[in-house]
DNA sequence: ATGCTTGTAAGCATTCATGCTTACAAGCAT
DNA sequence: ATGCTTGTAAGCATGAATGCTTACAAGCAT
């Protein structure tokens, strides 16, 4: 990755910024108002829900990965996940349960990224 | 799995029945009032948190796929994940990285249970 | 019949999250 | 100097979540 996002707020400020939007800008397309969406950009408020970060990763244009990455910044510190996961894991058992073992085995990142290889190769 | 419960409420019900408390000294034990105990078994509130699931664990005397499924249960039909998952998820970023890949490539049953299969064998 | 135990109905208090409106200070342009 | 744009401070409204107290009906025992 090539850049550090401190928190969720820094990095959408710096992709707003970043496409020449003004703050109100941003809020009326989002359909939010300015104050809010300030309150957001300073963390001190939640990020926003699911449907308006696909928004935000929409207007933002983002690729792939930084989606990935405004996602994790949008469930990190909190007891949550990020927003886009929940869906995937509990409506699959097996998926909750390999996270377990995983856990319980203490499986670390060379693991998972074997995992993910073998995804690759076998799906992609 | 040799049966099949409903819902959260349902599976602490039976569970306590099964250990002969009644709901009162459940209530004593988890440190809730025992109104919004028997609310909580009849589903017409949210699942415990984290804590008092562990609690309940404990006191029911779980064994652990008991206590994954209560988990799970404790998770299911809502926008979260089992609670005994998001520390561990949100902490590694590989793992929500992972997670993803599965979702986009649409990994089944069939490439985590191999994934299961591979962890047990390499730390189990 | 009385009295205790059991679970639950009804309703209230409190907190937290979400999102707003209004107003303002700083900067920049005319 | 005036006026506009920008972001933000301050505070309010609303709804959802959490958890309680009080009271009651049904069952069971004495």
């Amino acid at each position: 990755m090539s850049t550090e996002y401190g928190s969720f707020g820094e990095f959408i400020t710096v992709k707003r910024e970043g496409k020449d939007f003004t703050l109100r800008e941003m809020a009326r397309i989002l359909e939010v108002s300015a104050p809010y969406l300030s309150d957001v950009e300073k963390d001190r408020r939640n990020p926003f829900d699911f449907d308006r970060l696909e928004k935000l990763a929409s207007v933002l244009e983002l690729d792939a990965g930084e989606k990935d990455y405004m996602f994790d910044l949008a469930g990190k510190g909190r007891k949550t996940v990020a927003p886009d996961l929940p869906e995937y894991i509990m409506e699959r058992d097996y998926v909750s349960a390999a996270l377990r073992t995983a856990r319980d085995l203490d499986a670390g990142e060379e693991e998972w990224m074997r995992f993910v290889e073998e995804l690759k190769q076998r799906k992609g």
